[in-house]
DNA sequence: TATTCACACGCAAACGTTTTCGTAAGGTTA
DNA sequence: TAACCTTACGAAAACGTTTGCGTGTGAATA
């Protein structure tokens, strides 16, 4: 098991010095051609790489972005990895993704640990147990340090720094009008607790998209789920015996939730009722019917922060002092969900 | 902005060495309680964090696995990830994940780049162009400078190492047999084309449970597929006007366009055929009918993954030298989108 | 008073690189 | 032959750690 081949093992069987090695393999004029060549044959026999490790901590600089985000099994966020990864490996970065698995400490643990030399850089989505206990230390402590980060999606206002965000609220307003010019009068929403950002402020683009339109709002159309994953019963009892020609949930899997159960009830999506999500998955994609959606267009969202970051990164320190919020368009995905009310 | 603080910075504002630093921070009894107090006071008050880099280069050892997978957009391989990442946060390991985006090139890129410095182990699943292209060098290369491999899912049986796999001939007869069991006689497979490894074992199998219940296998009802991202045509080409009774569908994408074909083909699943599909996705779980299937149980191949390689890296050379195959059980998960024929 | 010893700390090497500067050998010029 | 220049290379520092070993100081012992 040959080990990993040094410089100075190079140096050593050649019988020249480690400086020679190293110049004579960047091609230095220092050094004659001769040698030149002879080191460069011993290094590629023996498969030399330079150790980036030696040279992270000569330059001070990993060439590393860490990329952390609250759920790795999640198809939104890996488009947005997607993203990043493109424009990370054309400006010659690696990618280190980890997921904090919404919570807190997991959070903390991750950043602390890639902050403490292995990246340069972040790119984040809080947890959502952060944005609950909206203690952010890790990542000022981060920022003070030195190191830029990008947040996106789950974003938090207080703090300054770059951020790519959707305009959530503007989506979501998107959506319910999308609704309403179909016909759509009683148009329920399928959201999530005011604490996490995304949904509280897409309930409030719904909300404003019913006042535009002169349309009442009605407490009783709105649903906040807390608990994402027994979603199905609590959809299911909402809807029941309720009067809607409409519903826009929040993510996909709402949708797909409110359709099964719309359909359940004797209700057909979209003759009966129309349904709208947000997110444009694979389950929006293939699902039966096919759902109209909110694109976000998450590799677009890696794009824009990957540049954010290299750009702070390569930047002299008038880039560095200046933030920018990179607000992505989001578009409506027509498909088969929703329908024109006959009238 | 104030920079990472070391222990030279340490040492020179409390006027001792470096060295007494170090040790204070470790509580080393070498160095008396007042300077210990006072280092660790002083160090708490400004962070600090020791330099991982610093570290690694020291130890010769990252702490880190490093995950290569052929695509980062895939539910089968997050779900593998996260099993990896329960494991290595465990042991104190952290974890780097990148994706091959199923090309050659990106993953010799990926893996040389982790490995010159960046991970200790790696855990892989080959590209599909790696597969195609038989070219191996760059893992054996890695084995061979003494950073053990663990390959998973898409593995290469030339290659001697830790694996983790199912059984994914097993996995496809039981599948077929529960069709067979079910009443189906008239059983049509869609399936990729053989050079992927997965795709030629799990034909295989289909095959095998034909032959075990004297079912005549047919060519006419073997669909390879080669250009997954339209296979929606070319699977409605090949199920249109033929007379099945049943579809086995090598993955989840596969097995919810059949069975939207089939509805397109005034045919109702599971009543007049049965579709039975393998990975437990998002799709396969929501979708409507729900898809019957075979779990990978891709958590458990993570975990296992892990566990091998993390023996590797902490094993003596006994363990070093001796490579399992871990063959995780698959299970068939039954849902809707199968029925008992009636006669 | 001379020797020994524990205590508390500093020195220096090592990990693998890059890069600045110094210098020996040989050749050229005056 | 002396002064100088070029060529080709080596020494050493630096990045931030850890750790074995050396050492100065003061106190205890003989």
């Amino acid at each position: 098991m040959r080990q990993k081949v040094t410089l100075k093992q190079i140096a050593k069987e050649l019988d020249v010095s480690i400086s020679t090695v190293s110049k004579a393999l960047k091609d230095s004029v220092e050094i004659s051609l001769d040698t030149r060549q002879k080191v460069k044959a011993f290094a590629k026999l023996y498969n030399y790489k330079p150790n980036n490790i030696a040279l992270s901590l000569k330059n001070k600089k990993t060439k590393t972005i860490g990329v952390i985000i609250p759920e790795i099994v999640h198809h939104f966020f890996t488009t947005v990895i997607g993203g990043v990864e493109k424009v990370a490996n054309e400006k010659g970065y690696n990618v280190i993704i980890c997921s904090s698995n919404n919570s807190f400490d997991k959070e903390v643990i991750n950043l602390e640990m890639l902050a403490s030399g292995s990246a340069d850089g972040f790119i984040l989505s809080v947890a959502k147990e952060t944005q609950l206990k909206k203690d952010y230390h890790h990542i000022e402590e981060t920022m003070s340090q030195g190191m830029p980060v990008v947040l996106f999606d789950r974003i938090i206002d207080e703090i300054v720094c770059d951020k790519v965000i959707i305009d959530d609220a503007k989506g979501a307003q998107t959506a319910t009008n999308h609704l309403l010019t179909l016909g759509c009068k009683k148009i329920a929403i399928l959201t999530t607790v005011d604490y996490i950002s995304v949904g509280k402020l897409r309930t409030n683009g719904y909300l404003r998209a019913l006042r535009a339109y002169d349309v009442p709002e009605n407490e009783g159309y709105i649903l906040k789920i807390e608990d994402i994953d027994n979603c199905e019963s609590e959809i299911s009892e909402f809807l029941k015996d309720k009067d809607v020609d409409a519903v826009f949930a929040v993510n996909e899997l709402f949708a797909v939730t409110a359709t099964k159960v719309l359909k359940e009830h004797g209700k057909i999506v979209p003759d009966d009722v129309s349904v709208i999500g947000f997110t444009d998955g694979i389950l929006s994609k293939h699902f039966i019917p096919s759902l109209t959606t909110i694109s976000q267009h998450g590799e677009e969202m890696g794009v824009r922060a990957a540049k954010l970051l290299i750009d702070k990164l390569e930047g002299d320190d008038s880039v560095t002092e200046e933030y920018k919020t990179v607000i992505i368009d989001t578009s409506l995905i027509q498909r088969q969900s929703t329908k024109k009310k006959e009238v």
